[in-house]
DNA sequence: GGTTGCATGTAAATGGTTACATGATTGT
DNA sequence: ACAATCATGTAACCATTTACATGCAACC
């Protein structure tokens, strides 16, 4: 599942510029699980063109690069339904966060708390974004499933580091407590 | 934090040959959320070895190639300390099953199904291994911790998808009854 | 006066995976 | 007989990110 199916995802939920599908994967609702940055994004929209995927039509702007909004062909929207019907790969996580955590034995108790409680910070702030979306008011079923899937997993984290915060960190800052029990 | 970190980190916990390494990263307590490749491991551990961070033995071995037994170095459990104190690079998570899932309306619904089936089955299995793990009796409290949250935030993974499988299914199977709604 | 947002694009560098090469042993 | 496990390593390939190039408008 490369860039060129992700672009192609986007613009079935409506035509978008270069721009905005990039927006879509930085704030929008792939960005908890998928990403692209522009120079991935603007090649594949030019192969996506030269294929005969996607439709491509120029929006002049005053004192701006021309603004090129793009959108589904019907020979883009077979490839893309196809595309959903693949095996997905395996979900693919990696996490410097929990990497480091596994490792509290090594950091002060005063970093392990700072690393959770940002840590539970942003979940907080991302469990707001993804409750009060107005966007999701009208979403298709499939995506308000994911959204509250999102929703029930961030806050399944969140309530964790909460509850389980201090006697992680009382473990490390006393580490002869668990080795004298 | 890259694969030469990644490697210090697994040698903190004990000497290992690179074969080993990649097992914690393939099945071991780093597997879901880091992973890497023989091809990265082993030139790293080259790497690792030319910089004096690890310290290299070769045990000999009847019929197979020697085995390498790495092992931290004073300077490599240095630099390995320093590393964890570094701020930590974001979350990158990449979810092709949540991304499909996202188009859920252009896809069969017993396709719908058996996507969120194998999810579940795939998030018990993984629940099980990890709730009786032999090797986390004796873990140090961060791997304790982090072991912990994969828990939490599996189940609850699991437990949206079993309590909602059945209204997304009737979502896309009659999406008259929304619109009509 | 500096940063952020809008808007597109390219090229180099990165960092990694996949496939190959080798080969004995053990289990199905 | 075939696959998997153990065990190391290289090279080609891949996708993507980062940095660069350009430039105006709005905000602080």
């Amino acid at each position: 599942m490369d860039v060129k199916i992700l672009c192609l995802g986007v613009l079935s939920r409506g035509e978008a510029s270069g721009y905005e599908i990039k927006k879509a994967f930085e704030e929008g609702p792939f960005s908890h699980f998928h990403q692209a940055s522009f120079g991935s994004i603007y090649p594949a929209l030019n192969a996506l063109s030269a294929e005969g995927l996607v439709a491509c039509r120029a929006q002049a702007q005053e004192k701006r690069p021309d603004k090129k909004i793009y959108s589904l062909t019907a020979k883009g929207r077979d490839v893309f339904t196809t595309a959903l019907l693949a095996e997905p790969d395996h979900d693919r996580m990696r996490s410097d966060f929990l990497f480091i955590l596994s490792f509290a034995q090594f950091l002060p108790p005063a970093r392990v708390a700072a690393l959770i409680d940002q840590r539970i910070a942003w979940y907080r702030e991302s469990l707001e974004r993804m409750e009060d979306c107005e966007a999701a008011r009208c979403s298709p079923p499939g995506a308000t499933f994911v959204r509250g899937m999102g929703i029930a997993v961030y806050r399944a984290a969140a309530e964790y580091l909460e509850t389980n915060r201090d006697a992680l960190i009382a473990d490390v800052a006393e580490p002869e407590a668990l080795v004298a029990e």
